[in-house]
DNA sequence: CGCCATTACATGACAATGTTATGCATAACA
DNA sequence: TGTTATGCATAACATTGTCATGTAATGGCG
């Protein structure tokens, strides 16, 4: 109706553009949806605020994407550089798996098929997207660097790779593993296994760097865990 | 309003049941989406069929799934069986991103997460997704007996193919390669020798294989095209 | 053959969605 | 202080899936 006065008018929140993302994000995260009502109602504000600040839900989904990329490539370049490099570059996957079993809404976001990073192409998502790319090429690299692959295309093999570690996410994302009754854990080892043997490492050497960076998924998990409660 | 006997009573359609899953299907092929209302357009009824035949929009999904599971299936199955058989097994999943390519909408219906196979446990979904993995286990099975590969838990390797061709397919499917200027063709190639490889297989016969997989699905890609016109 | 019950379907309404036109109150500015 | 601009609330519109209601056709039974 006529607005009344007597409610205090809102003053310009400098930060409600953050706001806005941060609190769509969490909604995504715990709820797996966003809408412009829930959104506003959440913030205490109208549905309009997504349309002054972003023109719309789709270009809020973006900026939620964006932001979800950089955590991502954050957290999976926290994993530490050793001199097995099987066993970082393995770490690293396990960390992907991690991120995108801990945050699967946001992970849906960022490489589903609704408005993907890449057909709407921004270039800043774009290049959100490919940074943590780049970041998994160069843990192959160091793969070649150490003797143990050989390879001659690095981004064709990192696009291997990567194939293979969002089908699995993805598929565990659907519930298949639970719903077969099989160990996901084992089929992600496998597929770090076969692809290391498969670009050029021997079996042993391949078993044990993945021995390696089981230890160190399993920490992570746990300290995940600790910090989760 | 009140209805007017002027227009002719529908009788009672004995295949309305079918061609509501067959219109579903197409409109989710043409238009990729598939709205109640607009079916009952498309049907030239009201959007009730869909509730009495279906009980809902989720059931008819579910039903669309099923059917391209079995299209999916026969397709994939139509592959032969020579006396290389890792060309067969890489025939198989050329195919398989053939299907995907020509069927996009379908295919995130059927693997996407929004209604996937899995999470509603229907024993009939499970068995639709179900049996086209076990045809790729006998391909896997093929590999092993001809001694090309050495594979203590064919299962397994199927699970990590499969992540690694639906990853691909999906990476794909967003127009990650277009954007990034990259060849789908190569990246696909590269996981096949990879996992062939790493599978137990040397790299000049996976190689001779890829060769002859990748004639065999050109020639389909060819029929496929011709039949589309 | 004629009546009744069941069933299939159309109509229209409801809630929730993204979106937008309108208006007002505050903020920024001269 | 007066003027402009902007940010936001209100309320509406179109579209979605869904359902309550009514009606007409179908099929069984006397």
């Amino acid at each position: 109706m006529d607005t009344l006065s007597g409610v205090p008018p809102r003053s310009a929140d400098p930060h409600l553009h953050q706001r806005i993302i941060n609190t769509a994000a969490r909604l995504l995260a715990t709820e797996g949806a966003v809408s412009a009502r829930r959104l506003a109602r959440e913030l205490g504000t109208s549905t309009m605020v997504v349309y002054t600040h972003f023109g719309g839900m789709d270009e809020l989904s973006r900026q939620v994407m964006r932001r979800g990329f950089g955590d991502f490539g954050a957290e999976l370049d926290r994993g530490a550089v050793t001199d097995d490099a099987v066993a970082d570059w393995m770490t690293y996957l396990w960390s992907y798996r991690r991120f995108a079993l801990r945050e699967p809404h946001l992970y849906a976001v960022m490489f589903g098929p609704g408005l993907a990073a890449f057909r709407l192409g921004d270039p800043a998502d774009l290049e959100a997207a490919r940074s943590t790319f780049v970041s998994l090429l160069r843990r192959i690299h160091a793969c070649v660097n150490a003797g143990r692959w050989e390879v001659d295309d690095v981004t064709t093999a990192g696009e291997a790779v990567w194939s293979g570690v969002h089908g699995h996410t993805t598929l565990e994302h659907t519930g298949f593993f639970g719903a077969v009754g099989r160990d996901p854990v084992r089929s992600f080892s496998e597929i770090l296994t076969r692809m290391s043997i498969g670009l050029g490492d021997d079996a042993p050497a391949t078993a044990r760097s993945l021995s390696t960076a089981r230890r160190r998924a399993v920490r992570a998990d746990r300290t995940d865990a600790a910090s989760a409660r």
